[in-house]
DNA sequence: TGCCAGGCCGGGT
DNA sequence: ACCCGGCATGGC
């Protein structure tokens, strides 16, 4: 790779799109909320089941905590896997209680440390905690999701298999570590997946034309 | 109309 | 240490 073949791919990303404005939610609890409801699942129907919450007056850990499993799982059903997810936001709310009662105070501290703590709420995995961390908490970690892989394979910077530290690691070393960078630049890869590199998608036009490209990966 | 979406977990090799 | 099925709605 290039000097930093990684920094080239951000810049190309930014100059093309411009800032992001990520994540969308308008507060730290609402961002987490998300994050557990976007696993494996589109955004639309996670909106649906946010504003669900907030209709209920249930976009809170304190009341998501106090809800019976199934009242939740009734409310957040747009989202898919609901049953799943109801016991996974029960999970997080009792996690944030337990570390002082709002997502803030519970993100608050040494990074890895925050971050071990997350990976050991339940339906918390590697990919959801880091979305927290950056998102919510203001961490300097770099997300890894499948638009992330996806990009990087078609264009020739991933063999596929790599395990979620390895990739991870690779963009934390290649690039300054920078809060503001590492929101902006998952929030490209996400663009530019969403635009040109989806699944049964091409990336034909996309703003990497000038990296190889294997549209079968 | 089937396949897919901003994963994670548990059980089986 | 991997690999796989289950979870489930809504959009294309």
């Amino acid at each position: 790779m290039a000097a930093n073949e990684l920094v080239e791919i951000y810049d190309a990303l930014a100059a093309a799109y411009g800032p992001r404005g990520w994540w969308p939610g308008d507060s730290p609890t609402e961002v987490a909320i998300g994050a557990v409801l976007t696993q494996n699942t589109a955004w639309t129907n996670v909106e649906r089941a946010i504003s669900a919450l907030k209709a209920a007056d249930c976009l809170d850990f304190a009341r998501i905590a106090a809800l019976e499993e199934e009242a939740l799982g009734a409310i957040i059903r747009s989202a898919g896997t609901y049953r799943v997810k109801a016991r996974r936001l029960k999970a997080l709310a009792a996690w944030v209680l337990a570390r002082g009662g709002t997502i803030e105070a519970a993100l608050a501290g040494e990074t890895g440390a925050v971050r071990v703590a997350l990976l050991e709420v339940a339906g918390i995995g590697e990919e959801t905690a880091d979305a927290i961390l950056l998102y919510a908490g203001g961490h300097a970690v770099f997300v890894v999701d499948a638009y992330t892989r996806r990009v990087l394979r078609r264009h020739g910077l991933l063999a596929g298999g790599e395990s979620y530290a390895a990739v991870q690691a690779r963009f934390e070393r290649a690039l300054p570590r920078d809060v503001r960078m590492f929101n902006e630049y998952h929030a490209l890869l996400v663009e530019v997946g969403k635009r040109h590199c989806r699944a049964a998608a091409r990336c034909a036009g996309c703003p990497l034309g000038h990296l190889p490209h294997d549209e079968t990966a």
